[in-house]
RNA sequence: CGGGGCGUAGCGCAGCCCGGUAGCGCACCUGCCUUGGGCGCAGGGGGUCGCAGGUUCGAAUCCUGUCGCCCCGACCA
């Protein structure tokens, strides 16, 4: 391509609504405009480097067996009202009224639309295993877009389903899909980690995670020596029992306007873990008390999960009130049993005198015992691992780092299958449920995270295999005749030979055309001036070290070709 | 949705408190000049000041409403 030609608008100061270094890159580097919160236009580079990303995955996908298909953006509601995702997933899903007042939604995710496909075609074992993917754009009404590509509200993905006649021929697949998930990142040049994770709104059961490690990234990531990683939503830790405690009686203590967990404990002069936090929420429709200690925070995603998937949200003070008596900030477990559910965290001990709320104004407890003035009945893990937390596995302190989630492996079992009845006749001729498995990449994330990782002060770092360019060659001044001739003789070889070269044949000062190649990131520059041409040589530079190597104007195009290769074939390997 | 901030030329911003001719830098156009890290000089084009009401002789500026955008929290590839 031609700079002179190209649609490139670069700018030279940072948009004022980028937050992310990524973002404003990609805007500075003319790859990508924004037409409204979470929905953007990629432009020619910017859409050259979602191809490639999207190249490398269409091939791991092939690799695997998996068969590439293209399943409608646009649904018939009626197949979300079979899985009861319509009215469960909420006000992230974009929904769409035809002229005949018909619903439709904008799909977010395609377990529905895929599960639709196979259920019509799949009679017998016989015609599984079956594994078909898509690249294409998905719809999440999030609630807050932000960070450019990496949280838009328009994106593009590769999603794959997986269908089985059985657990242990989703998990051959499950482990081949993990494994190309793996090959991907890897040759897209980023540094990543994978980690057991929380399934969310896909739902599901096993899963692994995959993180671009990035100190911007939204996720947090706990992993320890032996080899155990977990996302923040699903770290199980360690903890050391306190030591038995001697029952004592149960009192009323009264704390006047004091709510919170560091009010109270500074009021009566103890340590935080002595006090519970009971939280009213509610599941479907049902009232829930969670019990935690008062040092660690609710993991709502674990509750979630607990309570099988429904999502949550936090009572109001009014409808604690109502429920338990007393308001915000005095809610305790004593005297409720039986009149709601209470889910007490498996961290809190029998044999120990706790503080909790009253459920009367300015009214804490004390010497509140597990067992004795509350029901121990139901436990769960539900709070969140935090900083010096130990390996539930190994025991040694966790390590606490960010990523960027780019992929994300489920095994979903029957839950789509089941509601959808997907089924099939196995062997001896018994009727059975399909089992399924997901597994989603984040394309144009991926783009964004590469970016976040690999950048300095004057632009992207490109790798060469989702650079989108290979080499950009830079005349330093167009005009003089025997620099732009070899820059036109260098162009025209690298064309020949199958290379993507950038020429900057615009009539622009040096200085321009090095800041701008810069900031697109191509790895390989090739310099071409008077100087150089005086001595015989052309300059290639290295976008990532800088370094130069000066190489004889009739090698150059020989010396690039092998670079390029070379940089190609260290990625894929 | 809750909390904070911002909408003025393509981009980045000033002007607003204290009402009276709409400005600066970059980008763009023309000419000259210049060519190894965002040259220089001269001339020029471009605005319903987000939108709608109100106050006023007069509103970018004050008031009300509304829409959009960004940041912090709950969602996720």
């Amino acid at each position: 391509m031609r700079l002179s030609q190209a649609f490139l608008p670069t700018l030279k100061e940072d948009p004022a609504d980028a937050e992310l270094v990524s973002h404003k890159l990609m805007v500075r580097a003319g790859m990508l405009r924004k037409h409204a919160a979470g929905i953007y236009s990629l432009l020619p580079i910017g859409w050259r480097v979602t191809k490639k990303v999207a190249q490398i995955v269409r091939e791991e996908m092939d690799r695997t067996g998996a068969q590439e298909v293209l399943l409608p953006i646009m649904m018939p509601a009626e197949l979300w009202k079979e899985t009861g995702r319509w009215e469960k997933y909420g006000k992230e899903l974009f929904r769409q009224r035809d002229r005949h007042d018909r619903d439709y939604v904008l799909g977010p995710t395609h377990e529905e639309a895929i599960t639709d496909l196979v259920r019509s075609h799949v009679r017998s074992y016989r015609d599984l295993p079956q594994n078909l993917y898509q690249i294409g754009v998905k719809f999440r009404d999030e609630i807050r877009p932000r960070f450019g590509l990496m949280r838009a509200r328009e994106f593009l993905m590769k999603d794959a389903y997986s269908f089985h006649v059985d657990e242990a021929q989703l998990n051959e697949t499950y482990e081949r899909m993990h494994a190309a998930y793996s090959t991907i990142f890897r040759r897209c040049g980023l540094t990543f980690v994978v980690v057991e994770a929380d399934s969310g709104a896909i739902g599901g059961d096993v899963n692994h995670e995959f993180m671009v490690t990035a100190d911007s990234g939204e996720a947090e990531i706990f992993a320890s020596a032996c080899g155990y990683a977990a996302s923040s939503e699903s770290a199980k830790f360690a903890w050391k029992p306190f030591p038995e405690e001697k029952a004592e009686a149960l009192a009323e203590k009264e704390t006047p306007e004091k709510r919170t967990v560091e009010e109270v404990a500074a009021f009566l002069h103890v340590m935080p873990d002595r006090l519970l936090k009971s939280l009213v929420l509610f599941g479907d429709d049902e009232p829930i008390l969670a019990i935690v200690p008062g040092d660690r925070e609710l993991n709502e995603a674990k509750l979630a999960r607990h309570l099988g998937g429904a999502p949550l949200r936090l009572a109001t003070g009014a409808e604690i009130e109502q429920l338990t008596g007393g308001p915000l900030g005095f809610t305790g477990p004593v005297g409720l049993g039986g009149k709601i559910r209470m889910i007490v965290d498996a961290t809190i001990q029998e044999g120990r005198n706790y503080v909790t709320g009253g459920n009367r104004r300015d009214t804490h407890l004390l010497n509140v015992r597990l067992g004795r003035d509350v029901t121990a009945g139901e436990r769960a893990d539900l709070t969140t691992a935090k900083e010096g937390d130990r390996c539930a596995r190994c025991g040694e302190v966790m390590a606490v780092s960010r990523g960027i989630e780019v992929g994300h492996v489920f095994k979903l079992g029957t839950k789509y299958s089941e509601s959808m009845a997907a089924r099939f006749l196995d062997a001896e001729g018994t009727e059975r449920t399909i089992v399924m498995g997901c597994y989603g990449i984040g394309v144009t994330r991926i783009v964004a995270a590469a970016i976040e990782q690999s950048n300095d002060e004057n632009g992207i770092i490109w790798p060469m295999p989702i650079a989108p360019y290979q080499v950009h060659i830079v005349p330093v001044n167009a005009k003089e005749a025997r620099t732009r001739e070899t820059a036109e003789a260098l162009y025209a070889a690298l064309m020949e030979a199958g290379i993507e070269a950038l020429l900057d044949d615009r009539d622009e000062r040096p200085g321009a055309k090095f800041k701008d190649a810069d900031l697109l990131g191509v790895p390989l520059r090739v310099t071409i001036g008077e100087k150089g041409l005086a001595d015989g040589i052309v300059e290639l530079r290295d976008r990532k070290t800088s370094a130069v190597v000066r190489v004889p104007v009739g090698d150059a195009a020989t010396a690039v070709i092998a670079r390029v290769r070379e940089a190609l074939k260290t990625a894929t390997s």
